[in-house]
DNA sequence: GTGTAGCCGGTGACATGCTACATGCGACTA
DNA sequence: TAGTCGCATGTAGCATGTCACCGGCTACAC
């Protein structure tokens, strides 16, 4: 919604090594009231602390981050925009709660967009190098989290780790897209992973992956993301 | 944005033909400010009317709509998040120049979707014969649509074909999806279609694919739906 | 002529007051 | 007791005022 698009909260976010003096600050860059708003709600709702099917309303958010509606209702309507949020008529703003139906058609799509997506990264020519470095440091950071347990790290880094490679292909409507599928998942269903201890499976996956892309093996790529996504349409509902 | 999903502007719009007797209006459903300035200004980018890079302000659609500056800013920055406009902070918004690359992306992102779509729609056991039905009424609008010479008619029309038939899969989010993403292309690249006189043999496409997708043949419903979208990418550049 | 500092107009960002409306609950009726 | 009405309450929707900020323009200094 305001400045810059929110689908790049998940962005590679890399410092410079030559950052040896900055002198002076570089810029604060004022990011508005309603961006931040957005990201805390949608933080929120991903890790499930808001209660699905209860009212929210505008005040209440707007008293709790200490702003004025207006931001807060900006933010709340890109969220419904997006559908994470429903809004009743003069009634308030409420989280959805997820069927299983919803669960099958965001993985299905999400299955109609990531595996032809990484088969195409796979079979990228000149290879993308520094796309599968930044992924293979993410991966070690990934498997940090699965070690500690660390469910909220360990979903932000599944996330950054794929959209890295698939951004790769230059297709900035479906890097952001992807991303956007993702955080329709909310977390608690990932919960019974994490108690389950198939985080460090799920970690490993993420290598075979690496591994297969690196070797342009397309075909190894696409059965390892098949089985990536049909393992959360069965471990979720 | 607010009240009910936006996206539903190319749905079925059927009337029960047993409402014989009103008796009293339904009800006029108030549909809300900021819902009508987004249809405006959506339908303004769309068509063209709006000129690519140009700056516009939010007084200026809030003067031109007779609405106070509140709810344009809502339906700017819906369309901005959708990614129709980008917003200069301090500056204004404006509408995106497509480029060859945008035209890219989209139709790479709607052959990953509408392909497999469309192939899953022919398979469908039972097969949807209501939405065959509603897809050959409206093709026969389009073809004389297509005749009149009526470009924003076929395009609407467009539309909501290829939106019936994919709603016959059930995935409300790969429906809207599609919709955003046809919505993207603006129509001045499809006028000079229209000049060339090529409406018609677009239109015949959507014949062949309808008899394809009744005698359940997936495959010949793939060839149509690739020839199709390969046409609009090289036709658009 | 050239570079620059400062001003000025216009814009989005935000706060806030007001209005219309949906809902729930309690009182009142039969 | 069961059903209905009406009002209190809280909400989103919208209008409007204020502010900080950006960029272009101009006039001045050199």
């Amino acid at each position: 919604m305001p400045e810059e698009s929110r689908a790049d909260a998940g962005r590679p976010m890399e410092r410079a090594e030559h950052d040896a003096t900055p002198l002076i600050e570089p810029i604060p860059k004022a990011v508005s009231l309603a961006t931040q708003a957005y990201e805390h709600i949608k933080a929120a709702i991903i890790a499930g602390d808001l209660i699905p099917g209860q009212l929210y309303s505008v005040s209440q958010f707007a008293a709790l981050l200490g702003v004025s509606r207006t931001p807060v209702r900006e933010a709340l309507l890109a969220l419904a925009a997006e559908g994470l949020l429903t809004m009743d008529r003069n009634r308030g703003f409420r989280v959805l709660p997820m069927s299983a139906h919803d669960v099958e058609e965001i993985t299905q799509l999400r299955q109609m967009l990531e595996i032809p997506a990484i088969a195409q990264v796979a079979r990228l020519q000149p290879p993308p190098r520094e796309a599968l470095r930044r992924a293979r440091e993410i991966y070690a950071d990934l498997q940090k989290a699965a070690d500690e347990g660390n469910l909220l790290e360990f979903l932000a880094l599944d996330r950054q780790f794929h959209l890295t490679l698939i951004d790769a292909l230059g297709n900035k409507r479906l890097t952001r897209l992807v991303g956007e599928l993702r955080d329709h998942m909310h977390l608690p269903g990932l919960r019974r992973l994490a108690i389950s201890g198939q985080l460090h499976e799920s970690g490993r996956d993420h290598l075979v992956l690496l591994e297969a892309l690196e070797a342009g093996d397309a075909d190894a790529a696409v059965a390892c993301m098949e089985r990536h996504l049909g393992r959360i349409r069965t471990d979720w509902a």
